[in-house]
DNA sequence: TTGACATGCAACCATTTAGTTGCATATTAG
DNA sequence: CTAATATGCAACTAAATGGTTGCATGTCAA
């Protein structure tokens, strides 16, 4: 679980993400177009996101595909974030308004 | 955003939320005891975790009291891991059945 | 076969990050 | 006042991270 926080803490893995999820099965010349970073980037980017699961890629002739997997996202989603909920944790409720006063 | 996601990224934080979330209004020294770390370790990861607006600190006496505020957290799921939510993806659906033969 | 295209791999560099040690400051208790 | 307690601050180290360059490998097309 700690690959996924780790690999959705970077910005650029999240640009990646959001890139397949707009357009699947894209190749990796595809997805270094998209931001200004070299293909070798890319490529360390993509091996962090296929470490932690969050993308799969499949080799069709000389070029390389790669697919989104949401699983791991909606996993920490249910079983982590979850308990951060706010309509969970109603001790919260008197934080929050405290909290709106004081933050900057 | 940014600061949340890489705020979430590192184990022992999320450690010292989970505890905040148990107990909340520790003091520096009680945040202390659960890892093994020393207390200028804790105070920075304490320091990145209020950067981020995830815990709120309150001066009483020469103690600091802390506070977990899940607002930033409860965010981020609904406006960036929402769109990743499984049931509105539907493309995935055939990715999901594909990929569960191939993850080794 | 030959050249262009797509990707893989390894070494290297710069910055950030996590953690430490040492010392300073401030508050409470006796 | 003095001790002990609780925290703050700064410099330093080690390791992880993000990125680059250069070259190698493999595949398609003419």
């Amino acid at each position: 679980m700690d690959d996924v926080f780790k690999a959705l803490a970077d910005p650029t893995r999240r640009a990646l993400l959001d890139s397949l999820r707009l357009r699947s099965g894209q190749t990796l010349n595809e997805l270094c177009s998209l931001p200004d970073m070299t293909r070798q980037a890319v490529t360390k980017h993509l091996a962090i996101l296929e470490a932690a699961n969050l993308v799969a890629s499949e080799k069709r002739g000389r070029e390389k595909l790669h697919y989104l997997n949401a699983v791991p996202i909606n996993e920490i989603a249910e079983r982590w974030i979850g308990k951060y909920d706010l309509r969970r944790v109603s001790a919260l409720a008197d934080l929050k308004s405290k909290l709106e006063g004081e933050n900057s």
